[in-house]
RNA sequence: UUUUCCAUGGCUCAGUGGGUAGAGCAAUCGGCUUAUAACCGAUCGGUCGCGGGUUCGAAUCCCGCUGGAAAAGCCA
């Protein structure tokens, strides 16, 4: 028997069957990096329209997590599908440098009470080393990028820039001063943040103290109770407090304005407490009472009372957050020290000048405070429980147990105090006016493209009701806020505005770490006694919220010094997780409003997070966390890559390894059929042996027509960034336009027919332009695989599959004929599939080229199937297929009309080589194993084709 | 608690202006041994989170509930 087998074309690739990604994929990143592809992808899109994706900066602080890969992997999907569309997309990858939680590494590391600049230069220090394990690990992500010059928010230039913005701010009359409570440690003598709160056991006083009711409203109290007028003597409403000290600072009482509240009799008078509480009050306070009659809290609005022992008045505003849980109902308001006392005296007009200071910031009342003048307010509380005592007014003085907030650092209890800081007001009108801010950010969101639409509902709702942005903290890391504080008025420098580009010069040579060396001399001279330099830094979300102007200069075009590619303004878009509707998105916003009245990007992209397999947030402590480093080592970051772009971003991210596994599957899939079609066109030269379409078979043209389709509705995914539909129908067109159909069909010819025949080489011509088509197509999501696949190909050495745009397909006429007719014959193809199943099923066949068919064609149906001609039988894969009129009860109808099938196993001998059961098998003498056309493939010219 | 959003077969996703659900993968069974730790075929599988309502008719519109996510920090 003769072998035949090696005069068939087998496919032969040196494209492996497994990507061995893992191991893989460093290789690629560092050809990537040594032939420098990111900058002559740059050089080749110069003059391109530019498309620019402003990165949104990662926090450096801390190995990056499944949330940073799928940013950074979204990120360089859009890029590269851009840069493939046609753009000139460059992507300059940025760091958030300043702010708290590195500040906290460097006391844990270094100590708590360490000099501001040697904490800032360790905060340097530290913020590069992580920014260098960052970076390492989004590299590794398969991420294209100017990786050696990215943009850093604690470059010297970035915080110089940064102090010019602040001027450009306060000169526009964006930026005020006010008061605002904050969590203050005595000890530290600064203001604190949540994240430096600790809460521990401590025992306070706990009062009852009775605000005497004003003589001038005892009718409007009346009224509220419907009482022709108050019984005689003395009217008290009575408050309920842990915090004495405050008294001295009351300047209104809180009721709920839903709450029921009770007036009762007693012999101490007629006192005012919630209803639902009056009894335990009462018993508390060993009185006998008579209820006279009940109010809602709301209709107390603004009665007044007197302080117990100051000569003012006390009013009540009623508010939300009053509770029934303890003390009376009614809450004693001192607004510079309480949160929710604070924001309710503001609503009822109370102005900041108005509001008491009298604690200052070493936890001693102000000298001028009567009684109480010069001792701390730990001191006081006793003597202030005396004092109500004295005046009458305490209706009771007990020990209370309770959770307190105490400085991490000192161990000390803190309070809130309200404290001067600077703001961007929302709503104030400009100077030179214009829109206010809040009305400019609202302007602007309906103008930005929203991807998904709702964010743009999200944060319409977060500008539309945020308060006013307090600009400066109290902290060490961060940009300062550069200003001179007049030591009475607390007014700035005059010449505030020259000041801060003198500072800006310096820090742009320093960094921010001059303006702890300069001094007040320096700037000032002679007025610098006068003044006070100011400690506050810029909140952090300052830094990233105006890199539009830092890094990407602003409208009035690129700068060099950072960022090391022109850029425009503004960004065509910004694309970061959904929390930056309240981060990043929002702080951008505000101060490119402020600076320009616009927003600094055209559109908006937001994903959502990771949740594991069962809908969960990730966390350390459920031990559901699956970190990028450990996906790339083991499965390849292709494989995250893929399931990034797999998954709807738009809502949670799900992963676990079930997830991954499915994702491993499907990149198998799409790997192999890349395999076969490399390994049919390994002799394949596009330059010598490309045909014109029209000398394809029928079905090679259907193929490239179905491609062209394929390739155009992915373009459009893109565009529109839905990644996961790219995915799927990218799956869907390997395994079933290709592997189960035209890849099924092709074998034959491809193997079989001579290897320079027209036949041959028709498909192999077919299979060149849908695999340049599919390569491009996959490469923004499986970049590695993509490039891989390109380099087997590439004519030129240091070529990139990214240095290339969308394929541009060879036009097919009659494209949309041809889908329509294979379309039709494909649902006749998959009921002969069905019958041939059920012959296999019964072991009367294996293979499908063991079964002849005959289809049975009425109506328009019988010419259709003539029209394939003896090439039908390929198409269907069977050894003989024939097409008659009319009908016989062997036939079994199929699902499509007017076509029944009768399938049989075939009679004829085996063709060794094709493996076609045919009759003329043997008819040439000198190769009795093999068919007629295998003769003729072999020996003579070939075999003709059309359709198939 | 408030705001925004999500909930379709084991997994990932479709489902167009409302007309009683589709695909790929997996699973099961079978075939091939010329893509071979690959490939082909067939089959199985969903009361569209739950409960109401509108409608002749709802996965699709409305209300409520449940579960989940993000935000409401001197946290990024």
């Amino acid at each position: 028997m003769t072998d035949y087998k090696n005069t068939l074309n087998l496919p032969d690739t040196p494209f492996p069957m497994r990507g061995d990604l893992a191991k893989r994929e460093p290789g690629w990143i560092e050809q990537w990096q040594q032939k420098k592809l990111y900058q002559r992808i740059r050089a080749a899109c110069a003059g391109r329209p530019k498309f620019v994706l402003h990165d949104g900066p990662p926090y450096a602080n801390g190995d990056i997590h499944i949330g940073h890969a799928i940013n950074k992997i979204l990120k360089d999907i859009v890029v590269k599908s851009k840069t493939l569309a046609g753009f000139d997309a460059p992507y300059v990858p940025g760091w958030d440098c300043h702010g708290m939680p590195i500040e906290i590494q460097i006391e844990k590391k270094h100590g708590k009470n360490i000099p501001v600049e040697q904490t800032q230069k360790l905060a340097r220090a530290y913020a590069d080393e992580q920014i260098e394990r960052q970076r390492k690990d989004f590299i590794r992500l398969g991420v294209l990028g100017d990786w050696d010059h990215p943009y850093k928010t604690m470059a010297f230039r970035n915080e110089a820039d940064e102090i010019r913005v602040l001027g450009k701010l306060l000169e526009k009359g964006y930026v005020y001063r006010g008061l605002k409570p904050v969590n203050w440690c005595f000890d530290c003598g600064s203001a604190l943040a949540e994240a430096e709160v600790e809460y521990q056991d401590r025992e306070d006083f706990a009062i009852d103290v009775g605000f005497p009711l004003a003589d001038e409203d005892r009718g409007k109290l009346a009224q509220a109770f419907g009482l022709p007028k108050l019984p005689e003597g003395p009217a008290y409403a009575v408050i309920w407090t842990t915090t004495p000290w405050t008294i001295p600072s009351n300047q209104a009482l809180n009721v709920h304005p839903e709450f029921d509240y009770a007036l009762v009799a007693t012999e101490r008078g007629t006192l005012l407490v919630a209803a639902e509480l009056s009894a335990a009050c009462l018993a508390r306070w060993a009185l006998q009472g008579k209820p006279l009659g009940s109010s809602k809290g709301q209709a107390l609005e603004r009665i007044r009372f007197r302080h117990p022992f100051y000569d003012r008045y006390s009013s009540i505003y009623p508010g939300d957050y009053v509770t029934l849980d303890q003390g009376t109902g009614i809450v004693h308001s001192a607004p510079a020290y309480g949160v929710d006392d604070y924001t309710i005296c503001k609503r009822y007009g109370m102005k900041d000048e108005e509001i008491l200071t009298p604690v200052q910031g070493d936890g001693r009342f102000g000298a001028s405070l009567e009684f109480f003048g010069g001792l701390s307010i730990w001191k006081a509380n006793p003597l202030i429980v005396d004092k109500l005592k004295e005046v009458g007014t305490l209706f009771h003085a007990g020990k209370f147990m309770h959770s307190y907030m105490h400085c991490w650092r000192h161990r000390s209890p803190i309070i809130y105090r309200a404290t001067t800081q600077w703001f961007a007001g929302m709503d104030r009108k400009p100077n030179g006016g214009g829109p206010t801010l809040r009305e400019a950010a609202l302007a602007a969101i309906e103008v930005t493209q929203f991807f998904p639409g709702w964010g743009k509902q999200r944060l319409h709702n977060m500008i539309a009701n945020r308060p006013d942005w307090t600009l400066s903290r109290q902290r060490q890391w961060g940009v300062p806020m550069p200003f001179f504080q007049h030591k009475e008025t607390g007014e700035p420098h005059p010449r505030t505005a020259e000041i801060l580009e003198q500072v800006a010069q310096r820090v742009e040579r320093e960094g921010i770490e001059a303006w702890q060396r300069v001094s007040a001399e320096e700037l000032l001279g002679t007025d610098a006694a006068n003044y006070v330099k100011s400690k506050d830094t810029l909140d952090v979300w300052f830094d990233s919220g105006s890199t539009h102007q830092t890094v990407m200069g602003g409208p009035n075009g690129a700068k060099e010094s950072i960022g090391s590619h022109p850029t425009q303004f503004p960004a065509d878009l910004y694309l970061e997780g959904s929390d930056q509707h309240r981060g990043w998105f929002h702080s951008s916003l505000l101060v490119s409003c402020m600076l320009h009245g616009g927003a600094p990007y055209r559109s908006l992209l937001t994903h959502g997070f990771v949740v594991d397999g069962t809908g969960r947030k990730m966390s350390k402590s459920l031990g559901n966390t699956i970190v990028p480093q450990e996906v790339s080592s083991k499965l390849g970051a292709e494989i995250l890559r893929l399931w990034v772009a797999a998954t709807d971003y738009s809502a949670e991210l799900g992963i676990s390894d079930e997830i991954l596994k499915r994702v491993v599957e499907a990149y198998r899939r799409i790997r192999n059929t890349l395999r076969f079609l490399l390994a049919n066109l390994a002799d394949y030269d596009h330059t010598q042996h490309a045909l014109p379409a029209a000398q394809w078979l029928e079905i090679d043209r259907y193929a490239v027509a179905f491609t062209q389709a394929l390739q155009e509705s992915v373009i459009e995914d893109y565009r529109r960034y839905d990644f996961h539909i790219v995915v799927q129908k990218l799956q869907q067109f390997c395994s079933e336009e290709l592997g189960a159909f035209y890849l099924d069909i092709l074998k034959d010819r491809l193997y079989t027919s001579g290897e320079n025949s027209k036949a041959r080489r028709a498909a192999q011509n077919a299979l060149h332009h849908i695999t340049h088509s599919l390569t491009r197509l996959m490469a923004p999501i499986m970049s590695f695989t993509a490039e891989e696949v390109w380099s087997i190909w590439r004519a030129v050495p240091d070529d990139s599959v990214f240095l290339h745009t969308w394929y541009v397909l060879p036009e097919i006429d009659g494209a949309a004929g041809l889908q329509e007719r294979w379309t039709r014959l494909r649902a006749i193809r998959a009921s002969v599939q069905k019958q041939l199943e059920t012959l296999r099923a019964d072991g009367q066949i294996g293979s499908s080229l063991a079964a002849e068919v005959t289809l049975y064609a009425n109506g328009e149906q019988l010419p259709f199937l003539q029209s394939f001609g003896d090439d039908l039988r390929f198409v269907l894969i069977t050894s003989q297929a024939r097409v008659a009129s009319g009908s016989t009860p062997q036939a079994i109808p199929s699902e499509v009309a007017d076509v029944a099938v009768q399938a049989t196993p075939s009679e004829q001998p085996k063709c060794v080589r094709c493996w076609h059961y045919r009759a003329d098998v043997g008819g040439d003498a000198t190769h009795p194993e093999i068919c007629g056309r295998c003769v003729a493939n072999l020996c003579g010219d070939g075999e003709p084709r059309t359709y198939a």
